[in-house]
DNA sequence: CGTCTTCTTTTGACTGAGTCAAATCAACGG
DNA sequence: CCGTTGATTTGACTCAGTCAAAAGAAGACG
């Protein structure tokens, strides 16, 4: 099962390395984690990997189409190895954990501008914002009302 | 035209000052910019005004409602004074260009996910990336073809 | 108008996330 | 097993933004 990583990085024209499947091995447990939570897990796997080799990993995996990189505002950049679905997400406000949400339509983009101002769109990017369900709990519980505004049913 | 900052600005229980009146005036003429386009650019009005300063009169702005803060992916946060009426954003891949998008639906969240996982969601956020009619020019002049991919018409 | 309180701005140090380049190391084709 | 070339390490550095103490100014009140 794992030593299909190994295909896929040659596939890719990369060569196979420690620090390669270390990162592939923790993105396959965690998605959605950082540079900084990914060095700290492959370091369980590869005692020395550095910081840099893990920016340098992830830059030659998303080069490649086998890893995605997502950049929520207010946190540092998360990889995940779910590519090319086109899938969105959902952002928590209170914790940052992030779910997938899969898309309807499943093809980039899957939304047209109302009024594209002469742009050529090749993804619409969706994020979802709100709270998770620990953190309305959390938030409930500390006498806060808990919000529970729902739009229509268009999905996403 | 120009008092209305003042009158803004004290019903929102803010001080009337003069580094926010410049960062008022900047963001008025050029929607879109980052903190420190706008610090150069309040400059040219209020000389002595210090890089901090701007980050705490976006701060007061945006706490208070007056100003909405955008963190497109890959570029440092960009400013806008429209606000409140939950419209999203087409971004250049080629040089950066940010133009509004009118959201058909006007109040948040104007797309609800397909599978919530349990998230009560309060924003949709959506980024339409793509390029520019100038850089799909400068493109085409460059040899590459122009990708003209156009899904359906679903709004945003 | 002047004073006092409180909010703002300034100054300057500091952090987090990521990049860049030179030197060392290791994958893998032959 | 060697040599080439790509990958990792090491270390310095950038950029965007935060934090806190000290100085300054807005504006409430007398
Ligand atoms: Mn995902
Ligand atoms: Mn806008
Ligand atoms: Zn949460
Ligand atoms: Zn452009």
């Amino acid at each position: 099962m794992e030593t299909a990583w190994d295909d896929q990085l040659r596939t890719a024209g990369l060569r196979v390395t420690r620090p390669r499947l270390s990162v592939l091995g923790v993105l396959a447990e965690h998605p959605h984690v950082d540079a900084d939570t990914i060095a700290t897990a492959a370091r369980a796997v590869h005692p020395s990997i550095s910081p840099q080799a893990v920016y340098g990993v992830l830059k030659a995996l998303t080069g490649a189409g086998l890893a995605r990189r997502i950049e929520p505002a207010g946190g540092p950049a998360l990889y995940e190895l779910r590519v090319g679905d086109n899938h969105h997400h959902l952002v928590c406000r209170g914790c940052g954990t992030v779910a997938d949400v899969d898309c309807v339509v499943g093809q980039a983009p899957c939304l047209t501008p109302s009024d594209a101002a002469g742009f050529a769109v090749d993804e619409a990017e969706v994020v979802f914002w709100g709270l998770c369900a620990d953190c309305q709990v959390r938030r409930s519980q500390h006498g806060y009302g808990s919000n529970t505004a729902i739009g229509e049913g268009v999905g996403a």
